[in-house]
DNA sequence: GGACAATTCCA
DNA sequence: GGAATTGTC
């Protein structure tokens, strides 16, 4: 039986058809293009079988799928080890080429290299794509070509290159015609071993983003973008949101950039995944305590800042970014528990989740960090709930028996900010 | 005297 | 960012 002779294009975490360079690449191959989706099992396994952004990869290849059905092709959709998803590819087809955009986390380069070692073993020609940022690891250093490790000058030197540059968008659009006819099953959620979640990812909105630094403070006030599970997963273009962000608001691009600005650190400092940033900072004394634990991820603290994030997180995959900032000093600092517990629960329930910005963001908030706050700077949740949250509408919405009178405080303020102060002053080393 | 703003310290 | 201290009406 003779092959068909085709390429593949492989979508991983730039769910879109359209402004999607590896694809515009793909499609201009003289082979026709088979697009193709593999389930990691090496990513699943870990997951629970209701996780919510599972289901959302999933309605978002079946967007992807009915679109390509009106240009009489469909998305192949794989479940498994990635090796042994691709060893059984080539032996089905004549696999000529591979496309596929870059993914900076340091397991994916891991499989990527393996996978390209089959390719190379199979004379397969792979082609890889710089889709997911603007700039890249090596694209925005010091003079000296080492990396950057405060945000502002990186971020100076970001927005002077992004300046000189011409982004341009890649109307993949064109050559659809080129994708490979087929109508290939497509499985259910269950089939893949998931079954729905009630925890849905919102569409994004621009308006969001043209009011940022005039709302992102207020937590009631629903102003959010929503963008960032997007990002995460691709289902929108990084280059038109940048675009976007540039022309309307200087503080939500700046976001855009610290985005960028922890992908980079991750890739040249791959331990800061489970160390501290600051080795200086290794000797801090955590009380570690299982119950305070357990108190923080329920939203049971007493402090009604923190529960409101923890149960808007636990309730909708979502939290605020200021809340956020609020309920990870409090874990680090009040109760004096390591980031990495706060950064694994994070992991699990933020449908935003991102390797890179959430090691990232827990070393900020722990001062572990690059370019972290600093040791002493203890947020007093209530003094937050005051300024941010004046009429207390936030935490109703999330706390509804606040009103019939809000239980007591798990850790008297002042004692906690002294405590972890002297705690962080006697383990940072000198 | 006390309300509130500005400043300084916290490595 | 917060708390303590100092300044101002």
């Amino acid at each position: 039986m003779t092959k068909f002779a085709v390429s593949f294009f492989w979508f991983r975490r730039d769910l879109r058809l359209q402004d999607n360079i590896g694809l515009f690449h793909a499609l201009q191959s003289k082979y026709p293009v088979i697009p193709l989706f593999i389930f990691d099992d090496a990513i699943l396994d870990s997951l629970p079988k209701n996780d919510a952004r599972v289901g959302f990869i999933h309605d978002s290849l079946a967007q992807i799928n009915i679109a390509l059905h009106k240009s009489g092709s469909s998305l192949l959709v794989k479940k498994g080890k990635t090796q042994d998803i691709w060893q059984e590819l080539i032996t089905q087809f004549d696999v000529k080429e591979v496309f596929f955009n870059k993914d900076y986390e340091p397991y994916a380069i891991l499989r990527d290299e393996s996978i390209c070692q089959i390719f190379e073993n199979n004379n397969t020609i792979s082609f890889s794509f710089k889709d997911q940022v603007i700039f890249e690891e090596k694209e925005i250093t010091k003079e000296d070509g080492l990396p950057y490790t405060v945000y502002t000058p990186y971020k100076n030197k970001w927005l002077a290159a992004y300046n000189k540059e011409t982004v341009l968008e890649y109307d993949t659009t064109i050559y659809y015609s080129n994708f490979f006819k087929s109508h290939f099953p497509f499985p259910s959620l269950e089939q893949i071993g998931f079954v729905e979640s009630k925890i849905k990812v919102k569409p994004y909105s621009f308006k969001g983003i043209t009011t940022y630094q005039d709302t992102r403070d207020f937590p009631a006030v629903d102003a959010t973008s929503y963008l960032s599970p997007h990002l995460r997963f691709g289902t929108v273009s990084i280059r038109e949101m940048v675009g976007f962000a540039a022309q309307n608001n200087a503080v939500f691009l700046s976001e855009l950039i610290w985005r960028e600005f922890f992908m980079q650190i991750l890739y040249h400092f791959p331990k800061v995944m489970t160390q501290n940033f600051k080795s200086a900072y290794d000797g801090i004394q955590w009380r570690n305590n299982e119950e305070d634990f357990k108190r923080w991820c329920s939203g049971t603290t007493g402090y009604p800042m923190v529960d409101a994030g923890m149960r808007q997180l636990n309730e909708t995959g979502y939290m605020h970014n200021r809340v956020r900032m609020v309920v990870a000093s409090f874990l680090c600092k009040h109760l004096l528990i390591q980031w990495q517990w706060g950064e694994a629960y994070f992991a699990e329930k933020l449908l935003d989740y991102d390797l890179s910005a959430n090691v990232g963001n827990w070393q900020w908030a722990a001062g572990t960090g690059c370019d972290a706050a600093p040791y002493f700077r203890v947020f007093n949740p209530d003094i937050q709930l005051k300024k941010f949250d004046e009429k207390g509408q936030y935490i109703r919405k999330w706390i509804p028996e606040f009103d019939l009178g809000y239980g007591k405080p798990m850790v008297d303020h002042a004692m906690a900010r002294d405590r972890a102060i002297a705690t962080y002053k006697a383990g940072i080393l000198k």
